[in-house]
DNA sequence: ACGAGTTGGTTCGGTATGCGAACCTTGTGG
DNA sequence: CCACAAGGTTCGCATACCGAACCAACTCGT
């Protein structure tokens, strides 16, 4: 499973790796849309707005990654909508931390707002080793490679 | 500020501007390097594996998106080496949503792993309101446009 | 002083990828 | 029989991306 990392130009690193499967211009924006229920084609191509050939390739290649699945709920025609995995699933913190970084620093009102318990999300990110909030005073480690030194 | 969202394809969210800023193939690698201490125009050049040439386009775009500052040191020849604004370190969340997300489903060994306190972070996404984990659970509110019904 | 090497890029030509528009197949409604 | 919808595929063009070469300014070795 490793293997996913071979051939990646560059520093090898699971964050290349996750951006190799999910790091294209729709990839994300499918995710968010199935997550929000949209599971039809049609649906996924209005919310993100991708084109249509391009969509198709980008559901096939996500129900290849394993973050959707793909389920038929009609013969004839062929009729299929999508759904998130497991996998696809855990994607959903990525999208908290990139809608939390456009809130803050694209746009001024949020168009889409994570609820749960009633109220708005506003979420940080919290050790599990030490329940401390982590963004500050984190310390890279790279095993076996050279890390540049500052200038 | 707003203005981001706007010319933007399908759904209005702060998601879908946060990737049309960040959401090309090298620019989270180029911030995880210099968040890693990688200043310098090669270093970087190195840590991504990135062209040189899509390299120095994209650093002036993430300069211009503010998420890096380009800091001369050297007059003859010049010569500048960059670093992370305010909104480039606010991108580090997102950096560990992907990390660990890779790590889970990418990698069976995490080659770059982040410390602090002497200890590997391994973290969660956690509501400042009420102090729970986020993931599962979460209803998504759409304020003034349909949520296409989920099948 | 002279050539090789380093840094921080730009230029060039070919290829891969993305794009909008049109088309296709199966089924439904009038 | 015709129009329309869903879920794609095919087509031709435009952009983006890529590796390699080039370049200007300086430094280092001799």
């Amino acid at each position: 499973m490793t293997t996913r990392l071979d051939g990646l130009p560059g520093r090898r690193c699971s964050i290349a790796g996750a951006l190799d499967v999910v790091g294209d211009r729709w990839a994300l924006l499918v995710v968010r849309e199935v997550s929000l229920g949209a599971h039809r084609f049609s649906e996924i191509l209005r919310g993100t707005g991708a084109p249509r050939e391009r969509l198709a390739a980008r559901l096939g290649e996500l129900v290849s990654a394993g973050v959707l699945e793909r389920r038929p709920y009609s013969e004839n025609p062929p009729r299929s909508d999508y759904h998130l995995t497991k996998a696809g699933r855990d994607l959903l913190p990525v999208l908290q931390a990139l809608m939390q970084w456009g809130d803050r620093h694209i746009a001024d009102q949020p168009p889409v707002e994570l609820h749960h318990h009633g109220h708005r999300i506003t979420a940080s990110w919290v050790c599990d080793v030490c329940g401390e909030r982590v963004g500050r005073g984190v310390e890279h480690h790279v095993p076996e490679r050279r890390v540049p030194a500052d200038g």
